[in-house]
DNA sequence: GCCGTTTTCGGCCCGACTGTTTTCAGTCG
C-alpha cells in the first residue's frame, strides 16, 4: 500500500510536468492536493475506506479518481502519460534554484535542451548568449545553479527537533546584535510541522540593514543568495535555507500572520478580506489606503471577524471557518504534560543526577518520571538482582515501579524481563 | 483542477528580489 508521501511526491511530479507543458491553474491544483496530503494525520487507504477522499480540501473529482487509481495500483496513468510527453531531464531543470516553469520550457522547446547535461553543453557552446532575457548574470546563476546541482541532492526536510537548536543560535544572534525589537521563527517551524523545509526568521526593527549584516556574518553562512531592503536568504553550511524577514514593528503582526502561514491558509484568510472590501498583506489590513491593523497578529485576525488562531492549527483544513464562530480550542501546551516515560540516564549519571532529576520534573509540575538506565547488566547475567542494581546505581530512593530487561545468554537473542 | 453566506461558471492572494528591461517577466516567500 502507497504511503501518503509517496501520494503527495506523484502529485508534485504531476505538477511539474503540467508546469512545463505551460498549463494554468492545474499545476497548483495538484501542488495543494499535495500539501494537503502531507498535513494528513491518518493514512490515505482509511480515508479513501470510508469514502472520504473529497472531504480533503483540494480533492475533487478528478484528484479522488486518481488517488482511488494510485492506492490500488501504486501508479497513475494521467502521470504516465505526462512522462511520455515531457523528457524526464527538463523537470530537473526545473527543479534548479532560480529557474521555473518558463525558463525549463523554453529550453526545450526553443534549443532542444532536455536536460541538465544538455544545457550546460549550450551554454559552453554559447547557444544563449543574446537569447532574449538572457544577460551574462542570468548565464551566470544558471552556471551555478547546474554546479551546484552536480554537488549532490538539494538537502531534505529537517526533523523539527533537529531545527531547534541551530533556530535558536540565530535568533539569540539576532537578538544580542541586532538592535531588534522582536525576533521570532515563523514558518513551518512555528505551525509545528515534524519537519521544516527552511527557517524563516521574522524581525521587527527599523534598521534592516543591521539585522541583515548580523544574520550575513553567522559563523555557519555558506551562502547568501539574495538580499534587498525588507528581505535575505542565505544558505547554512549544512545546506539548510534560512529566509529572514525585517519589518517595521507596527508591522510585526500582519508580517507574522503571513510569515507563518500556512500558505493554504494565507490564501483563505486573504480571499475572505477581499471578498470583504478588505486588503490582507504582511503590512497589515487595509480599507482603502488605511491601515486598521498590523502591530499584532490577535488584531490583524480581529480585523477580519476571527478569533486569534493557534499556529498549529493554520493549515487551510477548515480552522478560518471555525474562528468566525468563535474561540478556537486551547490546544494541548507542555504545561499539561503529567509525565515522562522516556528519560534515558547518561552513562555516568549517579545518585545525585537522578535526584536533579525529581527536582526538574517537580520544577515541570510533573507527576511522574520514567527512567532509563541501560548497560548495567553484569555480562554472566548473574549479578544482583535489578532492585540491588538500581541502588547501586541511582542511590537509595525507590521507583514506584520497575522493570530490568537484560540478554539471556544461554539463548541468544532472548531477553529475560524483571 | 477546485470551489461556492455573492457564483455550478468563472474566478483562482499579494508582494519582494533579480536581471533585464524602458516598464516588466520570472521566480520565490
Ligand atoms: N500569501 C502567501 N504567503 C506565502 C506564499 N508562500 C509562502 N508564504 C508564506 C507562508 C509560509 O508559511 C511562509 C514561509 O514560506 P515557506 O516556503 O518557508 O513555507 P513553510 O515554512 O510553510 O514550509 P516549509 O517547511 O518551509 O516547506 O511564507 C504564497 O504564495 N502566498
Ligand atoms: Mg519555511
Ligand atoms: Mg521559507
Amino acid at each position: 500500500m502507497p504511503t501518503n508521501a509517496e501520494a503527495a511526491e506523484t502529485f508534485r511530479a504531476i505538477a511539474d510536468l503540467l508546469d512545463v507543458l505551460g498549463e494554468r491553474f492545474k499545476p497548483e491544483a495538484y501542488r495543494r492536493a499535495a500539501r494537503s496530503i502531507d498535513t494528513l494525520t491518518e493514512d490515505l487507504a482509511a480515508v479513501a475506506a470510508r469514502n472520504e477522499l473529497r472531504s480533503i480540501p483540494g480533492v475533487g473529482d478528478a484528484i479522488e479518481a486518481k488517488l482511488r487509481e494510485f492506492l490500488a495500483t501504486g501508479r497513475i496513468d494521467y502521470l504516465e502519460r505526462l512522462r511520455r510527453e515531457v523528457p524526464p531531464g527538463v523537470a530537473e531543470i526545473l527543479h534548479l534554484p532560480g529557474l521555473g516553469p518558463k525558463t525549463a520550457r523554453r529550453f526545450w522547446t526553443d534549443l532542444g535542451v532536455e536536460g541538465p547535461a544538455e544545457l550546460r553543453a549550450a551554454l559552453d557552446a554559447g547557444r544563449l548568449d543574446g537569447q532574449k532575457g538572457f544577460g551574462p548574470k542570468k548565464i551566470a546563476q544558471i552556471r551555478a545553479a547546474l554546479d551546484a546541482a552536480a554537488g549532490g541532492p538539494p538537502s531534505a526536510r529537517l526533523p523539527i527537533e533537529e531545527a531547534y537548536p541551530i533556530a535558536h543560535r540565530i535568533v539569540r544572534a539576532l537578538r544580542e546584535g541586532a538592535g531588534a525589537d522582536r525576533v521570532e521563527i515563523a514558518g513551518s517551524f512555528r505551525r509545528g510541522r515534524e519537519t521544516v523545509g527552511d527557517l524563516d526568521v521574522l524581525v521587527a526593527s527599523r534598521d534592516p540593514e543591521r539585522a541583515f549584516d548580523v544574520f550575513s556574518t553567522l559563523p555557519d553562512i555558506r551562502e547568501v543568495r539574495l538580499r534587498g531592503g525588507t528581505k535575505e536568504t542565505a544558505i547554512l553550511a549544512r545546506g539548510l535555507q534560512v529566509d529572514l524577514r525585517v519589518v517595521d514593528p507596527s508591522s510585526f503582526g500582519a508580517a507574522l500572520q503571513y510569515f507563518t502561514g500556512s500558505k493554504e491558509h494565507n490564501v483563505i484568510v486573504r480571499t475572505r478580506a477581499r471578498d470583504a472590501g478588505l486588503r490582507v498583506n504582511e503590512y497589515g489590513v487595509f480599507r482603502g489606503e488605511t491601515r486598521i491593523a498590523g502591530a499584532t497578529e490577535e488584531e490583524v485576525y480581529a480585523a477580519l471577524g476571527l478569533a486569534w488562531i493557534p499556529p498549529e492549527l493554520r493549515e487551510g483544513r477548515g480552522e478560518v471557518d471555525a474562528a468566525t464562530a468563535g474561540p478556537l480550542p486551547a490546544l494541548v501546551t507542555a504545561d499539561d504534560l503529567r509525565g515522562d516515560l522516556h528519560v534515558h540516564l547518561e552513562a555516568a549519571a549517579d545518585a545525585a543526577a537522578v535526584e536533579r532529576l525529581l527536582e526538574e520534573a517537580r520544577r515541570r509540575g510533573l507527576a511522574y518520571l520514567g527512567l532509563v538506565a541501560e548497560g548495567v547488566t553484569a555480562p554472566d547475567g548473574r549479578s544482583a538482582s535489578p532492585n540491588r542494581r538500581w541502588r547501586r546505581r541511582c542511590g537509595p530512593r525507590r521507583p514506584a515501579s520497575g522493570s530490568s530487561a537484560s540478554p539471556r545468554s544461554t539463548r541468544p537473542g532472548r531477553l529475560r524481563v524483571r
